[in-house]
DNA sequence: AATACATACAACCGCATGTTG
DNA sequence: CCAACATGCGGTTGTATGTAT
């Protein structure tokens, strides 16, 4: 049995919101906020309108301070790199940028910012939550074939990112500050494939992360590891920790990631902390 | 001027996750 | 612990607008 429609589907209104209703819903968030739920909320404001188109409403368009067009060179560097390290986690990227939301920054991608770095190249990373969510459920099943690590991105970074037009600094996402230790995850494969993300925040042993939004993830899907330097360097796996300056060099996108002091400067404090729990 | 095509962006949809009883 | 529900998220679609022919 399949779940129920959050709303009555025939006798919700759909399409674009008129000023009035804009005005209707901005008017009685102002005032009273959601009151806790967004499916009430069309009902006591005499709106034929699904909470959940509600609350998009608002997020996207009506709430205050919201920036829309005209992004600027260094959005576009964090955009562009946030994606590079991330992938499409749109909200993630809204919050590293004020003003901007997941949706605005998502049509931004997909209509100007994809071209610009991508080119026309069919394929993208899969660093959604949602792919990484697939890529478990193959892997628990046991019949993962390897496809998603012949997405591009990090794997053929050279192509992407330093081909590119994009030439702004890597920045590796607020939650990896501060960089002090790498240490390896003790999976011994051998080298350093298996250093987990949680490693740049210096964790004992390894131990994988999740975010706040569930995501778990492991750092050479995250930056890329470019093989020929690893191999011609000194780390092994015995090399329980490193500071980022050894680990660099050995990351596809180390050029970029150079520039990343810049960037952080260029960044409030506050977006450079970010709670992550242990699983 | 009319039409076709391209682009930008608002909005919808379905799924995953979190919360609550 | 589990089911039901609400919310958040990312992918996709629909439509308005701009541009080329």
């Amino acid at each position: 049995m399949g779940r129920s429609p959050c709303c009555d589907k025939a006798t919700v209104k759909k399409g674009q919101w008129s000023p009035d209703e804009d005005a209707k819903l901005k008017s009685y968030i102002e005032q009273h906020g959601t009151c806790g739920s967004w499916i009430a909320l069309p009902q006591k404001i005499g709106l034929k309108r699904c909470g959940k188109s509600c609350r998009l409403r608002w997020l996207n368009y009506l709430r205050p301070n919201i920036k829309h067009g005209g992004f600027s060179q260094e959005e576009d560097d964090i955009i562009c790199s946030l994606y590079v390290s991330i992938g499409s986690r749109w909200s993630v990227m809204a919050s590293q940028l004020p003003g901007r939301t997941d949706n605005d920054i998502k049509n931004y991608w997909n209509t100007r910012l994809k071209k610009k770095l991508f080119g026309e190249r069919p394929k993208e990373p899969p660093h959604s939550r949602r792919a990484s969510a697939c890529r478990q459920k193959q892997e628990a099943k046991g019949d993962d074939n390897g496809d998603w690590r012949e997405q591009p991105a990090l794997v053929y970074p050279p192509d992407h990112v330093m081909g590119s037009s994009y030439g702004g600094p890597l920045v590796v996402p607020s939650s990896t500050l501060p960089r002090q230790q790498i240490c390896d995850d003790d999976d011994d494969d051998g080298d350093l494939n298996g250093l987990a993300w949680s490693s740049l925040l210096g964790t004992p042993g390894g131990q994988a992360l999740q975010d706040p939004s569930g995501f778990s993830i492991e750092l050479d899907e995250v930056l890329g590891f470019n093989q020929a330097n690893l191999e011609e360097s000194n780390v092994t796996a015995e090399s329980e920790k490193m500071n980022w300056n050894e680990v660099s060099p050995l990351l596809y996108s180390d050029p970029v990631i150079k520039g990343c002091e810049g960037m952080q400067q260029s960044l409030p404090q506050e977006q450079m902390t970010c709670n992550y729990d242990l699983i």
